[in-house]
DNA sequence: AGGCTTTTGTGAACGTGTGCACAAAGCTGA
DNA sequence: TCAGCTTTGTGCACACGTTCACAAAAGCCT
């Protein structure tokens, strides 16, 4: 379940001030969800609340975090070392939670060898020995897009099976291998979609709510005219 | 939608490359979905392709461009300017996409004041001004976690109706506020659980699948002894 | 000790999104 | 002009996630 870290967040905050015990409905409105569906989540993994008292939060932490595998560290490497790569490698907010930059690399010979964040940049070269000497299991990719793919490959045959991507590519990769994409573009635009939404139907219907196709002829062909170079490139 | 973003970015490429229609199949590939889901995807915009030879691909383009918006400019507003701040600054990724950093923001006066991407950073006290000025239709916030809420608060107060927060909180806001978050840490643990998953499956059933609770006497009580102290905290 | 209150766990209805499969539509070439 | 081929648009069935609602369980108070 993709909720379950939202869970262990929350609960990690109730457990800091000493809260003993929730109840499904607390936990979901500080998790912004529904409360039958937190408990049926929570049955999931055989999780025992106690009735007419709520959950044990100390407890559920523990069960929770053992669930997501957050009771081992998880050491991660990160490839592309830019504006990104040295955000990241600078956040703090990994290594709380069972995450460990085991390595920061990057194929320009520039960047390789500077100290970031307590680190020293590898090159792409010692790519392979790294992820095996180190056991990386998880690797962050942020490197420019037309270099995602061949990062991944590599990635993929030196035996690292997540791949955490902020390219903003499509990743093909074998069967086995979990790819999760981080794409800021793709939210802007949703949020942008939303918002023409709203103003739309507050300004009256300026634009139609189903945009109708070009009349008669075609949708193809002749339309040079009356298209506006607006489209980004 | 939330899958046209990747559709137009598919079809971008293919526009770039000169390819002057593409069929529901081959764009279905590129963007990793199903071809029969981006045809039904499709239509709902009332989009027009041509049977027997698929979709213009300059004239989806345009199509799913006016449909999310972005058509017209959209101001952003980014607030926050510490590590992530920097960077989301520092990317070229927006503007090629209709979206402009019109401001950048911090509470910190040793930051307002300072550069970056040819901007000047500007302190939280004329956010109002700046949204009003600028017209600014999207938050992003990238300050701590702690502050996030607040700025969310002035955010709304000031008008602003889209965010997106890559703070690990959950935001409350009023109705008619769209919130996207992204975050980092619960993509590194979805993954660290699948991880999981495959090496427990590889190995043998060292954790059984579902995780039986202390037997017996009850979940709650005296366990300070058989939880070990790995939670994160 | 027994009833009352609180809260879990879950059965069932519902809505949504997904994918198959196929008929209709349009192009091409003879 | 017409047959044949390709590809769209969509009806339909299905699976999944969500939500309501309620009975059973547990604690608490008298
Ligand atoms: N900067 C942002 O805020 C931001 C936001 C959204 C998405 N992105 C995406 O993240 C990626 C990185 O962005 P950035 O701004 O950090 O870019 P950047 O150009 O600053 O950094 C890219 C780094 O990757 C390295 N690199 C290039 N090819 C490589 C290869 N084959 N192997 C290893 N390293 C290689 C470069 O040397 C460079 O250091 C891009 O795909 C971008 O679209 C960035
Ligand atoms: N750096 C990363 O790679 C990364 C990754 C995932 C999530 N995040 C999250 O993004 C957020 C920012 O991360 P960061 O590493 O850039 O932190 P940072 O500490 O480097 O930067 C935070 C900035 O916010 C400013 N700030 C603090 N309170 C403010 C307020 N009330 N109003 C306006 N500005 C304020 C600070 O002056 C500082 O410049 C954090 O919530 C973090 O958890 C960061």
């Amino acid at each position: 379940m993709a909720r379950l870290p939202l869970y262990l967040r929350a609960l990690s905050a109730l457990s800091e001030r000493g809260v003993p015990t929730v109840s499904s409905e607390e936990l979901a409105a500080a998790a912004g969800v529904n409360s039958a569906k937190l408990r049926k989540d929570l049955s999931y993994l055989g999780s025992y609340g106690t009735r007419g008292v709520g959950y044990d939060v100390e407890y559920l932490v523990y069960q929770i975090s053992r669930e997501l595998g957050l009771t081992q560290d998880w050491p991660v490497a990160i490839i592309g070392i830019g504006n990104l790569g040295h955000a990241l490698a600078n956040y703090g907010g990994f290594a709380s939670r069972g995450f460990r930059v085991a390595a920061l690399l990057d194929a320009d010979r520039a960047v390789a060898g500077q100290r970031i964040a307590g680190m020293v940049v590898r090159h792409m070269d010692d790519l392979e020995q790294i992820v095996r000497d180190d056991r990386v299991s998880i690797g962050v990719i942020t490197t420019p897009a037309p270099a995602a793919q061949g990062v991944c490959d590599r990635l993929v045959a030196a035996g690292i099976t997540s791949i955490l991507n902020f390219a903003p590519t499509v990743l093909a990769v074998p069967e086995g291998v979990d790819v999760r994409k981080v794409d800021l573009s793709i939210e802007l635009q949703i949020l942008a979609f939303h918002e023409q939404r709203k103003s739309a139907t507050d300004a009256g219907p300026t634009l139609p709510p189903t945009a109708p196709p070009p009349a008669g002829t075609a949708a193809r062909g002749d339309r040079g005219g009356d298209l506006p170079e607006v489209m980004p490139a």
